[in-house]
DNA sequence: CTGTTAGCGCTTTCAG
DNA sequence: CTGAAAGCGCTAACAG
């Protein structure tokens, strides 16, 4: 057996009696090899069961077929841009890396800079960098960033018009008879929060509606930073009659924390979200919210940065995909 | 500049005039350099922005500090036990890495394998196998299985009790009233349908009901193959009141099924299905269905993969969740 | 304390 | 057609 337990190049090129170099051939498939040798050397690698190091393998050529998804944390955001990347890869010749560090995520600004240093140039040969916090236009390999918190830069871009669906978001509000409606935001450097705000503000005024900034709080786009501003928006004197929440994640809480509060949503709190992450529609009520095809977003971004890698031309190397209202059970009329 | 755009070490060792071993002690924080030596080299380090190279490094030390996560594809099930991992996997120094391939899931027989294969020995420090359709006993690196198709072997086992869970389906569906009930299953060569099989037989049969194979289908947990048995058992002479399929995605069809059929779901016919994926909430009507804990198991998965790195002891290496049951609008007392 | 010397497993010239 | 040798970026002895 061999020390290590797992079978190398050199074991394979052992047994079968050649050298290394002329496994490697076989194993790509390189021409200048006997069938006789050909043969003998597959019968090997089968028998021993040899698959080659994807490591020592992308350290030498540079090259390795396979394509990085980055994310800071494997969340309903993350996960379901997986699931959309993960059908179009197929057919492609290309497999699917995702890396995720271990550290909290909001905490840890450039972490995509950190991981795409460690992982490009060897191991992989392009990288959706998902959600990412700062951009540089420089990276060593082809790029694409999906919702980038900055917002579009250098750097091929798919988003989504988050600003229309802030617009929509509002508007349904609005529709139902909401006056007071309150604004559970994300972090005001993130450009896709921004947008959202900007909708929120825009949809109040063209009802003839001016932004109260009593009714505005950060929820940082995370459940546990969302509690506390959720509870005071729904502790003020005048309460909001609905709570347009910036993602799916706080506005979730947001539902929770209203509960604990002893208000029925949507009897007596309307609730609205962002995303459309799966979880919205497993929450009780279930989560009106805006849908963001995030695994559209996902093949989308893959196709481009298989183009990107191949140097196939594209007409425009920035998508923004539409939003859409996906009614459920959180918001009623007033 | 670099000719590659890539930051090696060999940079940093020029440009701050030292060896590169001496870099290398630096980043790794061993004794042995001069305090002046070490913040002249981390200065170089922070201008330069260099970061190790994980796969030279891993070729190397054979040590990454870096857990795999290996999956046929991203869908629903893997990427929910994502999100476990990714939780716990905060405050344990790992990082994550999950990797699928590019290919048809389902015609690929022993993918874990070749995965494994080629990332192991380098590049991960061990791995989680999510549903793994055969099972070694021995690969290089610690190994965690989740929900294999073989049901637990030698190998270390995070999965749920699909025995106790097809017991507590069949007894909701008892308790509803329901005699005739019809049975859609998997493969019968996957370990968790024969336990599912299993669980419906016995609560029937405690009830003081003979299962009837007459009311029994082999649905193949796919939506495409759970279609024709599915509608055999819903066409018979004397149709079934109710259904378990016993996974969501042939559940999900069986109603689509039985809506073409003409006949209406909950009202003529009670549909129940197995894990609880975020699509069983979605359909129209609702899922009732018994959950699986994925994103525990996930989570529990990590934890006994690090202490079996670690070679801390364990009770168990096999971790057997409970299931529950979810009630939603497939079902009605007749 | 610091640099030199070997490789890790693999691919790729380039001789034989 | 085949193998010897160099080297990808890095770490780990071991000398100096």
């Amino acid at each position: 057996m061999q020390p290590t337990g797992r079978v190398t190049i050199g074991d394979v090129a052992r047994t079968a009696g050649v050298s290394v170099a002329t496994v490697s051939k076989v194993i790509n498939g390189r021409y200048g090899v006997a069938a006789a040798t050909f043969s003998r050397v597959q019968e090997v690698i089968d028998q021993l069961g040899y698959e080659s190091s994807l490591v020592a393998r992308s350290l030498r050529s540079h090259r390795t077929n396979v394509i990085g998804i980055l994310v800071a944390e494997f969340e309903p955001f993350s996960t379901e841009l997986l699931k959309g990347t993960s059908r179009s890869v197929q057919g492609t010749g290309y497999e699917l890396l995702a890396y995720s560090g271990g550290g909290r995520a909001g905490s840890d600004v450039g972490w995509e800079r950190r991981y795409l240093s460690r992982l490009s140039g060897t191991l992989i040969d392009g990288a959706i960098l998902v959600t990412p916090t700062v951009v540089d236009a420089q990276y060593g390999i082809p790029v694409v960033a999906v919702d980038p918190h900055t917002g579009p830069s250098g750097l091929p871009t798919v988003d989504s018009d988050n600003f229309a669906g802030a617009v929509t978001a509002t508007e349904h509000l609005l529709s139902l008879g909401h006056r007071r409606i309150g604004f559970l935001g994300g972090r005001t450097d993130l450009e896709s929060a921004r947008l959202r705000e900007e909708g929120y503000r825009r949809a109040l005024q063209v009802a003839g509606i001016e932004p109260d900034p009593a009714l505005m709080r950060i929820g940082g786009y995370r459940p546990e930073t969302a509690d506390q501003p959720a509870r005071e928006l729904l502790t003020l004197p005048q309460p909001p009659t609905a709570v347009f929440a910036a993602n799916d994640l706080s506005a979730l809480r947001t539902i929770d924390v209203a509960q604990s509060l002893g208000l029925r949503v949507p009897e007596d709190l309307s609730v609205i979200g962002f995303d459309n992450v799966p979880e919205s529609a497993l929450s009780t009520p279930s989560l009106t919210t805006i849908s963001q095809p995030i695994q559209q977003m996902g093949a989308e971004a893959l196709r481009l940065l298989v183009d990107l890698i191949h140097g196939t031309e594209r007409e425009s190397t920035h998508l923004r995909l539409p939003t859409e209202l996906v009614e459920r059970r959180s918001c009623r009329a007033v």
